[in-house]
DNA sequence: CACGAGACCTGTTCGC
DNA sequence: TGCGAACAGGTCTCGT
């Protein structure tokens, strides 16, 4: 479930609490079990138990896709990539199906690492950089501008479905929410990027922030049976509704492929060149 | 440099 | 009903 909306509302949820949920921000970490050693990108199983013993998590945020967590004197670091999820339950719960890393917290509370697919990962790691500094730019800082964008659109002559999925073009966006930006900007996936206007450019970063901000209002998107409580996924204009009328027009929405993903627009508002 | 295919994994849904 | 194929919110690597 993780695109930048859904990363966001789960960095809130932990950071703050929420009805029913303690926040886990601010607690002891008590112990680490790993139960699924590949989950583990760096250290070795062995240091990253031990290291972690007795740290606290000091703060909890997210850039890009990366779940980060400030301990006092570590970053830990997740990324949940297809099926990854955290899980606050009580520290005497069993162990579900799929997870992969337990936390005993301090407060009689664990932190799990659920993931079906096992292609989410953690780090440990005494500073980010080594792990994020490849990332591009957030797109709802207000310090990444409509001219950033253009400049970078004509960097490179890419197909904007593929590019705007690339992280370290910019960071954050994944298959539904490009979808849906590249909708709201009336702009067909395959466009090369070098031949967006300014005017485009503009509409574009608009239409992104659009999508974004009202993914995390809604608490992002639930799908399946990987669900998190959030219910964008009844707003979406293209994604996923193959055949059903754009919300504009009235046109079916079609289905293509484009770099071995899915991806859905509009043919009368997204016309090809 | 840009793109496509394959790999990494498991679970659900679809078509016959 | 059963079974294989297709598909899934991501990203890396390799070959052309």
């Amino acid at each position: 479930m993780p695109e930048l909306p859904e990363v966001e509302t789960i960095a809130r949820v932990l950071r703050q609490g929420a009805p029913g949920q303690p926040a886990v921000a601010g607690r002891h970490i008590l112990g680490a079990r790993l139960l699924w050693d590949r989950s583990l990108a760096t250290p070795s199983p062995a240091e990253f138990t031990t290291r972690l013993e007795q740290q606290v998590i000091e703060d909890i945020g997210r850039r890009g896709k990366f779940l980060t967590f400030r301990l006092s004197r570590d970053w830990l670091l997740f990324h949940l990539r297809m099926s990854g999820d955290l899980v606050v339950r009580p520290l005497a719960t069993a162990p579900e199906p799929h997870d992969r890393l337990i936390l005993a917290l301090e407060g009689d509370i664990a932190l799990a690492f659920n993931d079906a697919r096992k292609f989410g990962r953690v780090w440990l790691v005494d500073e980010v950089d080594s792990v994020l500094s490849g990332l591009g730019p957030e797109p709802l800082d207000d310090s990444f501008t409509a001219d950033d964008l253009f400049g970078r659109l004509h960097t490179t002559r890419r197909q904007l479905k593929p590019l705007l999925l690339d992280q370290t073009f910019i960071a954050g966006l994944g298959n539904i929410y490009v979808d849906e930006a590249l909708n709201l900007a009336r702009l067909h996936p395959l466009t090369i990027s070098n031949s967006l206007t300014l005017d485009q450019a503009g509409d574009l970063l608009a239409s992104i922030r659009t999508v974004l901000s009202d993914g995390i209002r809604r608490n992002g998107a639930s799908i399946d049976w990987v669900y998190r409580g959030g219910d964008f996924q009844n707003y979406f204009r293209v994604y996923q509704r193959t055949g059903l009328p754009c919300p504009e027009c009235g046109t079916p929405i079609a289905r293509i492929t484009v770099g071995q993903r899915g991806t859905h627009y509009c043919p009368h508002c997204q016309p090809w060149e």
